[in-house]
Order: structure tokens, then sequence, then C-alpha cells
DNA sequence: CCGATACGAGACGTACTCGTATCGCAAATC
DNA sequence: GATTTGCGATACGAGTACGTCTCGTATCGG
């Protein structure tokens, strides 16, 4: 159990004020050699504990004296590498919401193309990978399983009519199970206790999620604000 | 010492044909209270570094060398138990498919509620405890941006009335997002390479899942049909 | 020039875990 | 009863990683 220990101050940030530091400067380079380093690996891949400090100063071309200077342990490091990480949101074209919406996604899908973003929710996955079979048991027993049954189940509907048959029935099985699979799994501070919330999920996914305006007359009373604040 | 003779095969399952096992037999308690202790040290939580042999050992009450002489290491015991879950599917009611498929996600609610359920996927996310600040940073620097942007891109569009204002703007996100998210995250060997898929989601959300069986004759694939179907 | 600090490299101690080996004892077959 | 095998407990070696410390060098202020 090692409880993060506040020495006086190896902060990342020494205090600029008072006396102006003595001795040999701290070299921004090896600081940015660090964090980049950090990234570069992220961005290969591996599990929490494949991102070793030794392999981290070694990639950065830096001795573990140097980032011990600035970080007082590996998990503040990786925090603060984190906690810096520019995430910056697509452009969106701002002509209508549903355009907006389909850039997002796009984004999200090329995201998960890359191997650099998402790295943490990644790891956590590739975690699985570090032993071996284990997630080959975990998805051939426990996934697919259940990913074939939805399907089977979708199948059926859309051979009674009960769903559209135009879809693939494999996105059409992603499409009703992914919020709840959001919540269970990522969300994980999402609320779960509200029973009626699968039968809405999937009456409001059967109805459409279209609102009336693509139809001329609107007298909505609720004063749509369709400024382009799309920046 | 010759040790050609002993020992080719530890295996899990001693083969029960041929010679009569001479010696003291194996205990079935101690193989039941391995696999218990290891179900129940998941559904503790932790992450799989967490799950050492010496801690399953103890808390099955059981030596070390019992677990050896049934598994050839750690990471077979942990494919071997997950292979052994009984996941068991939910009992479908068949009046019609919108009923199953809500009993389905009935299910996965539940089980998402329950600690023991999905450990695997859990582990992986529960890493993140395991470096304290990490999950923190990354959900409030990455995760939860996302989240509000996109909420806000929806309320954007349920004001402008292109979605439907009647449903909790939160919901509505993760019914868009939650398919794109599973594929990126969880279903990695689905395929991302369609730059149609964004749209042919997005679209398909709008217009609606439900196919023509609820009314009598009408099969016209694009008129949006606005049966009241209230919940 | 001098003290102070930073640098890269790496040795070092600590702690943890895996997987093996050993030690009495127990439970089965011969 | 002798032998063979399993049992819990535990010592042991090997490996890994963290975090500290030392060494010789480099760079700052004074």
């Amino acid at each position: 159990m090692e409880t993060d220990r506040q020495i006086p101050q190896p902060s990342a940030e020494p205090p600029p004020c008072g006396a102006p530091r003595r001795g040999r400067p701290r070299s921004e380079a090896a600081e940015l050699a660090i964090c980049q380093a950090v990234e570069r690996l992220m961005a290969e891949g591996g599990t929490l504990a494949d991102l070793t400090i030794e392999g981290i100063a070694q990639a950065a071309g830096v001795g573990k004296a140097t980032i011990y200077r600035r970080w007082p342990n590996k998990n503040a490091l990786l925090v603060d590498v984190i906690d810096r990480l520019d995430e910056q949101m697509p452009q969106l074209p701002g002509t209508s919401v549903r355009d907006d919406l389909v850039v997002v996604m796009d984004h999200m899908r090329r995201r998960g193309l890359a191997k650099r973003s998402r790295w943490v929710l990644r790891m956590a996955l590739e975690q699985l990978h570090s032993a071996p079979g284990l997630k080959e048991a975990y998805y051939s027993r426990v996934i697919n399983p259940r990913r074939q049954a939805l399907r089977s189940l979708v199948e059926r509907g859309m051979a009674a009519g009960e769903f559209r048959s135009d879809l693939d029935s494999t996105l059409l099985a992603e499409l009703f199970v992914g919020a709840m699979l959001l919540r269970t799994v990522i969300y994980d501070d999402a609320t779960l206790d509200d029973p009626e919330l699968p039968a809405m999920m999937v009456d409001s996914l059967l109805e459409g999620l279209r609102g009336p305006a693509h139809t001329s007359a609107d007298p909505e009373p609720t004063t749509p604000v369709d400024a382009s604040v799309s920046a």
C-alpha cells in the first residue's frame, strides 16, 4: 500500500516566485521528452504495468532521477500526462444538428481506428491480452454467445416485420444494446436503477429519435435557438 | 532423483480411464473451493494483478501446490474459471420480439448493477482505480467533456425540433453514440472502415428501427410511420 | 572561479509475485 | 502394513519494478 507521499515539493512546477533558483535550471526539453515518450508508449499499446519508469526514461533518453525530480511517482506522471492531453473536438459544420452529430460520430470512428486515442480505455482492455487465452475465453464464452443470441433475436424481429430489415442485423443489434452497455461498463456513474429504462430505450429506438422539425410548419413555442454556435 | 517418470501432465482433468488412480484421490472439495474463491475474489473487484495465486490459495484455504497440481499456471486457472462460468440467458417471454428485447436489456441492466458479473470488463476498468487519480483525470479530461459537448449538441437538436424533446437529453445522447463506442472499445473485431457508418447510424436512429409489422398493410419503407405508441 | 543544482547512467535495497521444492501428515490402493 | 498420492504450509530462487542514491559531468548565479 503505497500512499502518495507528498515530500516537501518535488512538484512538477517549481514556483517561479521567490528565490531565482540558483544552480543549473531544469531542462525544459527533458520534461517535454518525458511527456512525449509517455504518449508514444501509450500509443504503442500495452497495459498500465507495461509503462515502466525505466522504459519511459529510456524512451525519453533521460535518467530516472530526472523523472522523479519532477513527479513524486509514476502515478503522478501518468495523471499529469493525461491531464495535459489536448483533446480537440472536431470542427462542426453547423448546418444541422444531424450533420454535426454525424461529424462527431465519424470523429469517434476515426479515433477508434487510431491506436493512440482512447489509450486509457484501450489499455484496460489490452490487459486481457497480457493473459494469453483469457480474452479469447471471455469473448467466446460470454461476449460472443450474447452477441449471437441478440443477433438471432433481432433477425427474428426483422423476419417478423417488427424491425426494419434494410439494415445489417449486427448493426441493428448494436444500436439497441449500445446505450445499455455504455451505462453498465463505461459510464459507471450513470444510474441503472430505473426499471423502466430498458423499455424506454427500446421503444424510443423503435419509434425513432427524430423531432418534428423536418416538416414545414412548426409553431413550437420553445423558441428554437439555432444560432450557429459551432466554433 | 529420477525425474523421467513423474508428472508429464498436471492436467486439470486427470483421465478417469486406465489405471484406477492409486494413492489418495484428489479432493473435489479443494477444486471447488479454488474456483469459488476465484469467483469471489473476482466479485470483490480489483485488477488482474490483484488476483495472486497466494491470495487465491488463502481465500480457498488451500495450499499453492494444490492449485498447481491442477492447473499449470495462473493463467490457465483463470481461463478455466471463465470458461466454466455458467452464463445463463434470461427467459424470454416470446410474446413479441420487442418484449424479448426489453427483457434482454433489463437483464443487462440488472447485471450491470451486480458487481460480480462482467468481471473481465470491469476488472479492466478497475485497473484505473489502482492508479489513484488516473481514472478521475481521464474522465474529467477526456470522457466528461465529450459527454457534455455531445449533450449540448443533442439539446440544441431538441430545441431546434430536429430531435425528440420528450426524452432525457443524456439518454438521447447515449442512444446516439452507444453503438459507436461499443464498436470502438469493446467489439474490437467489428469493422470501422466504412465511412458511411456514422451517417447510417444517425439516420437509422432518427428514422426509427421499427418495421412495418404493427400496421396492417403498409410496406412503404420511407414514410415515417408515427403510430401513437406512448410507453 | 565556486557552490549549487541538474543532467544521464546505473547500482542498490525493498517489495511483490510466480512457480518449484520440501516437510509432515492424511487417505487411498495393493 | 507398505506404498503411493494428495493435502496445507511454507521456504526458496528467479524475475520484475519501484523509488533512492551515487557518480562524474554540465550549467547556472554570484
